[in-house]
DNA sequence: GTAGGGTTAG
């Protein structure tokens, strides 16, 4: 960028790849060039974007605050769609309220990023009003909007009407056949799931990874093992099962079926094994399997570069419960109490579980690995 | 310029 001088339409170029690169560093000299040359108006929108995209929505919000077009449409739903990237959904509501009090004009992504915000909240009375105004500005037969309020439904517990509701929708896609099958697992019916996929399928269309995972994990709740398994042949059939995230769910869907041979080879010939991957083996040992694998597993685990997070911890705090490793335990506790979920890999309370089978306080009556 | 879907554990 050297010994260029960025115009406004250069910002609106930058500030896309800066949000990629999540680089605050480069958000804040594109801000401070901003100010120093006194741009204003609607390109601060990618500001707040930019801000948003790298975590930073306050900043983002600073911007928004200070604008002078305080009645463009756009800026408000680019403020909302950061705070829905960022997890403030109260403040998504609030802004809401404040554009009906100020008169500004609602648009499809402020009504989108509303019902996401609503359906987060479990608000199902503020769901219903976004609903009715997206009713009353007809986008509801935009399927982009349409997807959101089924989710909304179905979150805020209203399943039936989520599905009456997706089952009329015309120009279903793969993301809004996902959004609906999810809504079902999540509901409790894994099976119901499964059924509707074969309509899914009747429509002509093919799984994507995120239906397949969906999928896998409704196998998996409803012990359907058969048809998990042709999912599994599906996803080498078409390239998925080396991707991480299918991988997971497969691997999951074999330890709470207690099949653990399978679930070892998938996690061996996994390339890119994330802390889910392994978090993922070690909480199926410890839940479904013999819980002094999962220490074992943590042991391999020490010696990759991989740091555990707490979903590590659920695993093994659950099976020094199982194997009655109270001195183990009492200390993954302290350790929990004392620095939060932020391990160093180096810590002491990582060197125990090789040792813990010279520590196992014993004598307990609870279920025993097999 | 802003915009709808996912996996582990609990």
């Amino acid at each position: 960028m050297e010994g260029v001088e960025p115009d406004t339409v250069s910002i609106l170029n930058l500030a896309p790849a800066v949000s990629r690169l999540e680089d605050i560093g480069c958000c804040k000299s594109i801000h401070g060039y901003v100010i120093r040359r006194s741009i204003c108006g609607v390109v601060l929108n990618s500001l707040i974007d930019m801000y948003s995209k790298c975590g930073e929505v306050h900043l983002a919000r600073r911007i928004f605050d200070r604008m002078q077009v305080m009645d463009d449409d756009v800026s408000w739903a680019t403020m909302m769609a950061g705070y829905v990237q960022n997890g403030c959904y109260f403040e998504v509501l609030q802004l809401l309220d404040k554009m009906r009090y100020k008169n500004v004009k609602t648009n499809k992504v402020s009504v989108i990023n509303a019902l996401l915000a609503a359906a987060e909240m479990r608000d199902l009375e503020r769901g219903v009003e976004v609903h009715n105004c997206a009713l009353q500005m007809g986008i509801l037969s935009d399927i982009v909007v349409a997807t959101p309020v089924v989710s909304m439904y179905a979150k805020c517990g209203e399943l039936k009407k989520a599905k009456e509701l997706f089952l009329s929708l015309e120009g279903r896609d793969l993301v809004a056949w996902s959004a609906f099958l999810l809504a079902l697992v999540q509901a409790g019916y894994p099976g119901e799931a499964l059924s509707m996929f074969q309509e899914m399928q009747h429509e002509g269309l093919k799984p994507d990874k995120v239906i397949l995972t969906i999928l896998v994990s409704a196998c998996a709740k409803s012990s359907n093992l058969r048809l998990g398994k042709s999912m599994h042949c599906y996803a080498i059939k078409a390239d998925m099962e080396s991707d991480t995230s299918t991988g997971t769910t497969l691997m999951s869907m074999y330890t709470r079926l207690e099949l653990f041979t399978y679930a070892i080879t998938l996690f061996n010939r996994m390339q890119n094994k994330d802390v889910v991957v392994w978090n993922t083996l070690i909480n199926g040992f410890a839940k479904y399997g013999d819980p002094r694998l999962a220490l074992e597993v943590l042991h391999r685990l020490q010696l990759s570069e991989i740091q555990p997070d707490s979903g590590t911890m659920v695993g093994l705090i659950s099976a020094c419960a199982i194997l009655d490793y109270l001195d183990l335990g009492t200390c993954l506790h302290g350790s929990i109490e004392k620095r939060g979920f932020e391990f160093d890999i180096h810590s002491p309370v990582f060197a125990l579980p090789s040792m813990c089978c010279y520590t196992a306080a014993g004598g307990g009556n609870r279920k025993k690995p097999r």
